[in-house]
DNA sequence: GTATTTGCAAAAGCTTTGCTGCAAC
DNA sequence: GTTGCAGCAAAGCTTTTGCAAATAC
């Protein structure tokens, strides 16, 4: 079960900055928050529709677009495991890097101090004002690594044909 | 200009591994290696074309999609800048992360020890063995922070419809 | 000579868009 | 009553795939 706490509010952020509360976003927004998992748009959709039975495709992509302006939700890749589609997750109050496991697929989030200080570092050494950071791993979790002991500092996927 | 020292070689490592020379991976991998951009699968093809005429577009996506499982590329999605294109890189003998302007679409690369620590510490934390860090930054460059000043440590993006 | 790789063309998958009508304020 | 937003359906874009022919070794 994902924590629930640390979340914006963004169904207040949505009305205070002047967009209109519809039931569908409503709903939308719910799902979000209330997620186990990071959805993809398709999933997303099937979920929200529990609360709201008519939802569109459009107003689900639609929303999500709205929401990332907004700096409301993430948006991830998560390297592209499955496919092209894309994930979202509401925004914590801290930031953090996603795992993802070639092998078997587990998505893992680590939260870490260090993450904020490369963080402040990028913008002082740049003088670039960071909006939005996405941290991905992939690699093997502690149940799929090839072999056990060594854990390589190297950059290099290990051998090939393994993802 | 890109720098083209500290790359792997491609053809190379390809063909100790098995892998057939065939004239078309030829000219995509000299392409990609002497790149002075991040390459999309379409700019690839365009550019490669000019060192032999009949690739296509499906070798494209086959070589990368080898030279990626093999670990000798770089997939980024650049913070999906423009489109849902994915960009390739040689890989480097250092990781580095990248910066995307979203005001005005640079892409700056930047390199650090503490992407490293990071790593080091994401496997040792995690029992994770990483095989690809990708590390994406959205903001805004130093011509074009919304005012000079401030940096905020806050991970939120700044205001809406700034993207 | 043989197994791998290519070209071609079609399809698949995810996302976006134009337009009409509905609903939030 | 306005104006923004949703629904619908079609199109857009990138990427993938099946199969016959070509090519590297």
């Amino acid at each position: 079960m994902k924590a629930k706490l640390g979340r914006c509010s963004l169904l207040q952020a949505l009305s205070s900055k002047g967009f209109r509360l519809t039931s569908q976003r409503r709903a939308l927004i719910e799902t979000i928050q209330e997620a186990d998992d990071h959805l993809d748009a398709a999933s997303l959709l099937r979920a929200a529709r529990q609360r709201k039975a008519d939802i569109n495709r459009a107003t689900v992509y639609r929303t999500l677009e709205l929401l990332k302006r907004l700096g409301l939700i993430n948006e991830l890749d998560l390297m592209h495991l499955e496919g092209e589609k894309h994930y979202y997750e509401a925004r914590a109050r801290r930031d953090h890097l996603h795992l993802a496991c070639y092998k078997c697929g587990a998505i893992m989030e680590y939260t870490t101090r260090t993450l904020e200080r490369l963080k402040d570092e990028i913008a002082r050494h740049n003088q670039f004002q960071v909006g939005v950071i996405r941290l991905e791993v992939g690699g093997w979790c502690k149940h799929c690594r090839p072999r056990s002991g060594t854990i390589r500092g190297s950059s290099m996927a290990p051998g090939c044909g393994l993802h």
